[in-house]
DNA sequence: TATCAACACGAAAACGTTGTAGTAATGTTA
DNA sequence: TAACATTACTACAACGTTTTCGTGTTGATA
């Protein structure tokens, strides 16, 4: 195997101490300007560059954050990733990503593999089965480690660390809302299993929204998708269905609230090749503004989370406890980071 | 800052040497078991996980490797850095994520980011301005300091590496043959400019089927998109701008194929306008099977690059050739894996 | 009882850096 | 000319491992 070049090597050949080389490279006064003009230049010829493990394993910091996310073939985490990606890189970090797929152990065998100082901090969301589980114990020792974390979208207040959320409640309330006063009189809501947080917490919100109105909710008009295999092909199967027989027993349906973009699509469709006109006898709204959103026919109207936004955020929290930790800093309380959303109004409402 | 459990720590409290305590974790028969029980019970209680930075330099190995991407909100990449990510963590390695998008400049300063003991090797799908400049020394740099490269998607000849493509003349050529083959006569490309090559090749394939079946390529009929701000939404405009001209010049075409899945949306969306119905007025293949051919009206007939094939079988190269590099192996002259694509027929072909 | 394994452990080097604490060889001052 | 600064370097420890090469005790053998 090839070896890159060292200060040893360049010390050995330039006949000075490791040190010299060290401090020439960094243009100590301690040197000569004639021995730092030698050492650059033959650096310079060797092509020498001072390999990032050893100042890891020196500095006891590795310049990289670990992000964890249920999937990456999602509109909505691409975008988180590119936020944090891009506010890591602009202050000298890396990120390396790990996959839970949605599930619990893989959450847990990514993060061990990550913890054992591969990086300085956490960026997480949390999977569907962790949720589910409610089994905490690998955040909570991560934090006992004292290795900073924080958490995004899918949050739970049982552990204690920086946040950055939307305001779901708020925004699905504004989403029915919105519905509501463009002329939408029966409002069904299309959402995930309660322990998914944010289903439940929109779902909170389209309930709220129907109290305020004075419309009393119907059992029937509340979905529940078992999204276990959300974007899969045939978990859309399940869902079609539903909102079929949804249509069939509740004809006069003329609004609809999703809590993705996803489920929002496929209702559209389900819905035009039943006869429904969009927007005029059935409006929906979706939540997430992703490719779907923009290019569904009609195309759909959406919260967006800014998820960029979010992933920067994200990242700047997690670094500023990281520098807290190895400066030694007094320990800020944590914090949560409520983005705003803001709603989209497009072709699938009036 | 708190400190990690390491071997000096136990050894100090065990009273027994660092090496004792090294070899007493790995079962070494030089140590009594009495000892080695000791020492195990007295990690697991301080929770002793070894610091992976350290074995890194020890091992001159880090057991990541890197991944540069021009866009990852983008699902064709999305599904690439799953199948990595699958790969490279059933084998031990950590993914992590460089974000070059499509700037030159971002693509030399992430490999640099990366390049200095960071990770053991790149996968890499190059950036279009990269492909724009034709300056490939970062890449010629980093083979040349020895770091194992493996080039997927977008590639060129003048980089010695391996490399995971698909057949994107053969592919395309299918897809224009089977436009033709279902009755459309006169058949339109949405492509980009040439210096992408996916695009520049799948033109080419595009034109070699209209040979083989006697048909005279119309310029007017090659519509070459310059894709800057490709999923962007100014850019749009302009894509649609141009296919309405287009429908508009020759009302008679009869079959379009893009070279990706957002061209075909979008052309197939203009066309519905303008009162086309498809697929019997007009047949859409697209290029890529994403979200949005899975879920446009109507659904999307459209070439499968099986992205996460191409991302476990460039790890898997990549991991092969890292491999070498560490055992002193023979080098094994550079391969270029096809990956086969497929027809995914749906609603937009009769 | 001197010799030699076997056993159980420790010392030290190495991976590539950085920074502190020396240390020679000059030049300057009283 | 003895005491002291300054200059321009070098030695060494440290970061946390692993691994090779000792080494001091045992107990068995001749």
């Amino acid at each position: 195997m090839k070896k890159r070049t060292t200060l040893k090597q360049l010390a050995r050949e330039l006949d000075v101490s490791i040190s010299t080389v060290s401090k020439a490279l960094k243009n100590s006064p301690e040197i000569s300007q004639d021995t730092i003009d030698r050492v650059k230049a033959f650096a310079k010829l060797l092509n020498y560059r001072p390999n990032n493990i050893a100042l890891s394993l020196k500095n006891k910091k590795t310049k990289t954050i670990g992000i964890i996310i249920p999937d990456i073939v999602h509109h909505f985490f691409t975008k988180v990733i590119k936020g944090v990606e891009k506010y890591a890189n602009s202050n000298g970090y890396n990120v390396i990503v790990g996959l839970s797929n949605e599930s619990f152990s893989n959450e847990v065998i990514n993060m061990e593999m990550l913890a054992n100082g591969s990086i300085d901090g956490f960026i997480i969301s949390m999977s569907r089965e962790t949720m589910q589980r409610q089994d905490y114990q690998h955040y909570t020792e991560t934090l006992n480690e004292d290795i900073p974390l924080v958490m995004f979208d899918r949050v739970v207040a049982e552990i204690p660390c920086d946040k950055v959320i939307v305001d779901d409640t708020k925004s699905a309330e504004i989403a029915v809302n919105t519905l509501i006063n463009k002329g939408a009189t029966k409002i069904a809501i299309l959402t995930t299993k309660d322990y998914v947080s944010v289903g439940r917490l929109r779902t909170k919100g389209y309930l709220e929204a129907l109290k305020n109105h004075g419309i009393n909710p119907i059992r029937d008009l509340i979905i529940k998708i078992d999204d276990e295999l959300l974007y899969e092909e045939d978990h859309l199967d399940v869902l079609e269905k539903q909102v079929r027989e949804l249509l069939l027993n509740h004809t006069d349906v003329n609004g609809i609230f999703a809590v993705n973009e996803l489920y929002a699509v496929v209702a559209m469709k389900v819905a035009k090749e039943m006869g429904y006109e969009i927007p005029n006898d059935l409006q929906v709204i979706g939540f997430t503004d992703g490719m779907l959103s923009k290019h569904a026919t009609p195309t759909l109207s959406t919260i967006s989370q800014h998820g960029e936004s979010m992933g920067s955020k994200a990242a700047e929290l997690l670094i500023q406890r990281i520098d807290e930790r190895v400066n030694d800093l007094p320990k800020e309380p944590t914090k949560t980071v409520v983005i705003s959303t803001n709603l989209i109004q497009r072709g699938s409402t009036k």
